[in-house]
DNA sequence: AGCTGCAATGTGACCGGTAACATAGACCGA
DNA sequence: TCGGTCTATGTTACCGGTCACATTGCAGCT
């Protein structure tokens, strides 16, 4: 008794197929008799129209492909459901494919299989692709709208959607500085993410701009972006230089990790040492003390990818493809104090 | 140039399209030399099977459709994330509909898109699910596998899984009678989730055992479970019931925001007041002090969902569907002390 | 040599819709 | 009364694969 198909309802309401098939989509140029008729068959057969056939002959699957690193990770995950909001806004499916450490699928196995399953648009939010030379990534961007998001790929033809690393790590490490601190050190993420490569040069900068030399063992890099990582991080990091007094760590859970083991070591945070994040996560602010942090408008990410495609896509204008670039402004709390310790703000 | 199919590609192969289909299927009977004639022919015209045609002519569709609330809920999210992994694992895609709250899309419409795909599998993870008596649920249940996840609705034919709040928040509840408290409030999520309800019961069942009487000032429900829920309702607790020395939150986020709130009143954590709460998400052991929680496994939660409808879908059994219950364990860290002022163990 | 049997390949229908065009009344005006 | 036009409906091909079955060619056997 299962799948009606079209031909069904028509035989059952006694017109043609064609019939139905207006019935289904709404034109007007049927009879209220027939179209009652119709649907009546319809609800009778409990008929469910197949988007499959009707993709395969209208040539059009409505569908948006997102291939993302781990869903589970909060940064990620905001992204989609932005993407995913604003694509069934518009009348698209998103389908995801996350990309895990361990998983052997990656990123080819994906792309490959969103262009079988014909998607009408391709954001692609990996940050260390291993594809930028990969012909069917070429392929991929020539043949449909495709956004990369937070990834130091340029190709051209496709628009490209990044937070200002660079300028927020300038603007999180200044703001130390600004504070008075002197010895700013600064954990940061996996160095082969290109986000975490800007931030440091943004951290750079800013000690440039205060006439500060770099000192190459106040930067810790992690090899993940996690608490754990934070922890060891600030562990080695207190150990090289007992006298730092401010630390940008470059996410959120760095931080934590850091202000979890400056604590352990009897350094209060901030009157001792003085700490950003970056991420703006949701609990950045009722920790103890409340993290000042750059905010990453993760879920605009998102939605704008989704606008873009869609726009894209709909229009079928083969835009150049522009370059898109977010800021993470700062939110101060309370993580960060004058070098004199006094609270900042 | 866009588009080549696989009789185009038999045309330049100087085969049938069958022998391509054969090639691109790796059937074995096709002679090297032909079979290399083939792959030549597809590389040149840059031919991408069509998983639209495939799926309308094999009538089958290698995709399940999960529904659910927010995605960028953390707790939903990771078992987006195991649901996915599990099913890229056995060879099927997951397209996704997030439910958000402004949304107009609700379950209805997502239900009926993805049957609309033909999705070989439902995973519905909506804590409130206002459809369980729409015939297209059903419909749905009655055509495919369909899993339920933390929903309260019964249907037969179905699988539900379920984490054991009723367990969790008695267990919760135990640890902080355990450790010499009488006056234990506890701050619920939203009671039209089935989780808050069980959570509560689980509380209730609690106190019964240790022959203390429920009192309703004690249980401070909230709209949703985030931080600025929790800090309400924590100022709401102690006004109401200045005696209090222990908490039992239904949620981390709630449970980080009452202890902001107890923080802001003087009150330490946990020397004055001990708090419970429930997910463990990442951060809850940085969190200072490291909280004490009931760990729900939801990629565990994703995963088994996916795998019963992996089962399923292959091979076709129609098996009467059956209730999992995971259990969520006791993590004891910082956030719980005995009454008499000493932290638990 | 002639026949059988099997492997390699080809043919045509079919999956369930949509699109373009064909047809049949009904209405209308000259 | 009859052709022309418009509207409701029907017919047929097509989208790009898979499937069942037909055909071809050659090896191996008697």
């Amino acid at each position: 008794m299962k799948g009606a198909t079209i031909r069904d309802v028509a035989r059952r309401a006694r017109v043609s197929h064609q019939t139905v098939s207006r019935v289904i989509n709404g034109q007007d140029n049927v009879t209220a008799e027939t179209r009652e008729r119709v649907l009546r068959a319809i609800g009778e057969l409990e008929y469910v129209p197949s988007a499959v056939a009707r993709s395969l002959s209208s040539q059009r699957t409505h569908t948006l492909g997102m291939v993302t690193t781990d869903v589970s990770d909060h940064f990620f995950a905001e992204a989609v459901a932005g993407a995913e909001a604003e694509a069934r806004k518009r009348g698209f499916f998103l389908i995801i494919g996350s990309i895990e450490e361990g998983s052997e699928d990656d990123e080819r196995t994906y792309l490959r299989l969103m262009l079988e399953r014909r998607v009408e648009g391709l954001i692609i939010a990996v940050p260390r692709l291993r594809l930028a030379e990969d012909d069917l990534l070429g392929d991929a961007v020539a043949r449909l709208p495709t956004v990369f998001v937070a990834s130091d790929v340029e190709l051209p033809g496709a628009d490209h959607i990044d937070i200002d690393n660079r300028r927020g790590g300038a603007e999180a490490t200044g703001h130390l500085l600004a504070q008075g601190h002197r010895v700013v050190g600064t954990i940061t993420g996996p160095l082969d993410w290109p986000s975490a490569r800007s931030r440091l040069d943004g951290y750079r900068d800013a000690l440039r701009e205060a006439g500060l030399a770099a000192d190459r063992a106040l930067v810790e890099p992690c090899v993940d972006w996690g608490l754990e990582s934070g922890r060891r991080a600030a562990e080695r990091l207190i150990a090289s230089n007992p006298k730092v007094t401010a630390v940008f760590a470059q996410s959120d859970l760095l931080a934590l990790g850091a202000i979890a083991t400056l604590r352990a070591h009897g350094k209060r945070v901030p009157d001792d040492v003085s700490v950003v994040g970056f991420d703006d996560i949701a609990v950045a602010s009722v920790f103890d003390p409340p993290l000042t942090t750059m905010r990453q408008p993760m879920r605009e990410v998102g939605e704008l990818a989704a606008q873009l495609i869609g726009d894209r896509a709909t229009s079928a204008k083969r835009s150049k493809g522009a370059r898109h670039v977010l800021r993470a402004p700062l939110v101060v709390r309370g993580s960060v104090a004058r070098l004199d310790g006094v609270r900042s703000r």
